[in-house]
DNA sequence: CGCTATTTGTGCGTATGTATC
DNA sequence: GGATACATACGCACAAATAGC
């Protein structure tokens, strides 16, 4: 029959889960096959279907045709998620901020610069520094960004002058390449003499700072990006949705 | 018949998409009925849900019984995601940072609580503060956490003072509730006396302020939270994977 | 290499449950 | 209550990928 209080496939699903969850099904285990779960749950494969949809989703299983459904975590994953459109939208500044670009060099990462970019020391990095502005008002900066691109992309710096996207955008279309994650740290700092000159800020004031690193599918991080917002000119902001179920 | 090239939901699910994100089909604007996209496309209820699943765990619609599937987004969702397993996590203090909470009061929002509450003049909460300690450098406070709690979940007083969990997840358990959405806000303020005082730092020097509002699934904004971290003691990570498709 | 058995993927048909209007 | 629409569930059949012989 169709209605219990709980739809078959959920109740089914529920018991999978608690089985990998609680490692009775180990990762890298197969469940049962599709057929087995049938004879033995005496449901209809259609209902098996579901359920194993429902593993797929949580990101506890993977299915492939002739071999059969694999346990890839142990855990469900992400009970809330952030979710962009895009990565400008990162910043929530999509279309609307353009970056005025003002100095672009090519650097060796010092011990302290290394550091900072998570990096080893002696590598040649393209460095890019510019200004962000509101379209609305032009004359008040809102922040200042940093960039450090891998010296092996600085074919960008042709088209960094006049950036239309931003410079990870530019890296991925002229070299081919796909970011595969993006790491992220949000702070407060105190400006610097520059920083605060292109600002328009005070010298030691504080400022949000957002930290970002890009890291290539072949593992590579391929840029670093420090982005400054004296206080009150923005906030971060972002919206987490509980997952179904 | 099966096998074309691609399946046949999938074009489907690629056909209702465009249609959605061309602006063809307007959001809010009900689909069509899934009988009628049965014949309009000549094909079975089953491959029509099959593309309609597609639809929704891209975010585009969402589907209800007696209703219909109602176009809730233009665009697909998520090119990158932020995960997290729970919300603790979202601060990065998973077990680690225990708050001992030094003030329990009632308070009702005037104007000014109010617009920091994004709420309504006149409304009672609870208001609670604390202080998140390091559990290896016990004598240094992390943190200065201040929470507002709709009144009418205000029974979780009692427990406030010995709280082992999140209030969030207090309130949860306690009365049943379930959180839909977190919003969530980062920037830089200046720390007042008290603040200051519980933290061991300057008064009027620059801290990271995390606010967050929770939102439960009937829409209510039943907890705001404040916490604030002076320069240099913490700093927000997440990281962003790049969604498959 | 081809052949076969196994397993998931795709697709159809049908029926009943349940929420909404 | 009735009409409508999605949700759940059963059944069957064939396609496509995989593994082993």
């Amino acid at each position: 029959m169709v209605g219990g209080r709980t739809a078959l496939f959920r109740q089914l699903a529920q018991t999978l889960g608690e089985a990998i969850e609680s490692g009775a099904v180990a990762v890298g285990d197969l469940l049962p096959t599709e057929a087995e779960l049938c004879r033995r749950y005496d449901v209809s494969r259609h209902t098996v279907r579901e359920a194993l949809s429902d593993l797929r989703s949580r990101g506890l299983i993977e299915s492939k045709q002739g071999i059969g459904s694999i346990v890839v975590r142990q855990q469900s994953r992400a009970t809330y998620t952030e979710t962009y459109s895009s990565v400008e939208e990162l910043t929530r500044f999509a279309q609307g901020t353009p970056v005025r670009v003002y100095s672009l060099e090519d650097v060796v990462a010092d011990a302290d610069l290394a550091g900072r970019l998570r990096s080893r020391p002696g590598l040649a990095w393209l460095r890019l520094c510019g200004v962000r502005h509101d379209r609305q008002e032009a004359d008040v900066p809102v922040g200042h960004v940093e960039v450090y691109v891998d010296a092996a992309y600085a074919g960008i710096r042709e088209q960094a002058w006049t950036l239309q996207t931003s410079v990870m955008e530019t890296v991925e279309k002229r070299y081919g390449l796909t970011v595969a994650r993006i790491e992220q740290e949000i702070g407060v700092e105190l400006l610097d003499d520059e920083q605060a000159r292109t600002l328009k800020a005070e010298v030691g004031s504080p400022a949000l700072v957002i930290r970002r690193w890009y890291i290539a599918d072949n593992g590579r991080n391929f840029e670093v990006a420090f982005s400054r917002y004296p206080m009150g000119r923005f906030a971060y902001r972002n919206v987490l949705l509980r997952n179904a179920r």
